[in-house]
DNA sequence: TGCACATAATAAGCATAGCTATTATATCGT
DNA sequence: ACGATATAATAGCTATGCTTATTATGTGCA
């Protein structure tokens, strides 16, 4: 039983992201891209390794989307004046119209994702998913669990 | 606040994924891989289009994944007599002794997923996530297959 | 000053996963 | 018999994401 919802868990987010993928295409980003962009807005000039760790990838991974992502003219990586080694990364114009443009996009696509759970489903869900969360996130472990 | 799950589940998935690659790297497997034994554990000789339709994934996906397991010794592709466009999906003995060496393996991961979770919550949850992939999927299934 | 170590970012290689397009084969309709 | 269409599988491209290794730079210590 518990591995149906491991399966499961699996398979509801590999819809999600297809879902969105499929909607935001026209938009040219990709589902992790937009999670790029909506943390840059809220912590603009952020260095890839915090962005990185904010979103649980690994840097590497996220030095790619970032490279993309300049690409496609939506960041920018600025020279940090006090320390050669690290990037800032900054959201262009462009990719602050990107980031409103595509939020009726992602809220339409949760809302068809989570119909039929009433108000009190969605926050058991978030609850027990954030409860998963932090059972599987990488942290030095302090505690013993059994 | 809807989008919070939406982030919450992928992020979820995610870490679930990496646990169990991080847990069974040693035995030369990756979860999506085990899917595919499992299944064809129950489907011997399943064809690829029906194997990737009972995962939700893309044939080419699928066709993939049987490359490398086929590579490993794990499956093996049998010509259908009837129609040659068709290969036959088989588990080797090699392949059937690894899902039965993974079991514990998964169900471990899955314990540790969900732990703080009681009973009911996990019926919950599973019922929820049941939910979200209905609505999400193109062909609602009419029987799951795990 | 210089060496050890830490940190930021990148490189290389692999696996999953999607899209479009293509090839080979089956089947259906005329 | 033949042409149109459908189906099974694959090829090429792109994007995420991981591991391990490497490069460049910063910091701490003797």
């Amino acid at each position: 039983m518990s591995d149906d919802i491991g399966f499961l868990l699996g398979d509801a987010a590999r819809l999600l992201r297809r879902s969105f993928d499929e909607r935001a295409r026209v938009m040219g980003v990709t589902r992790p891209q937009w999670r790029v962009l909506a943390l840059l807005k809220r912590f603009d000039g952020s260095t890839q390794v915090t962005v990185a760790d904010m979103l649980d990838v690994e840097p590497i991974t996220l030095g790619r989307m970032i490279d993309r992502l300049q690409d496609a003219g939506l960041v920018e990586r600025r020279a940090d004046p006090s320390d050669r080694r690290i990037w800032r990364l900054h959201l262009t114009p462009e990719g602050q119209q990107k980031i409103v443009a595509l939020r009726p996009t992602a809220l339409a696509l949760f809302d068809d994702a989570l119909a039929g759970l009433d108000d009190a489903q969605r926050l058991e869900l978030e609850a027990m998913l954030n409860v998963i969360r932090a059972n599987l996130t990488r942290r030095p472990p302090e505690v013993s669990h059994g």
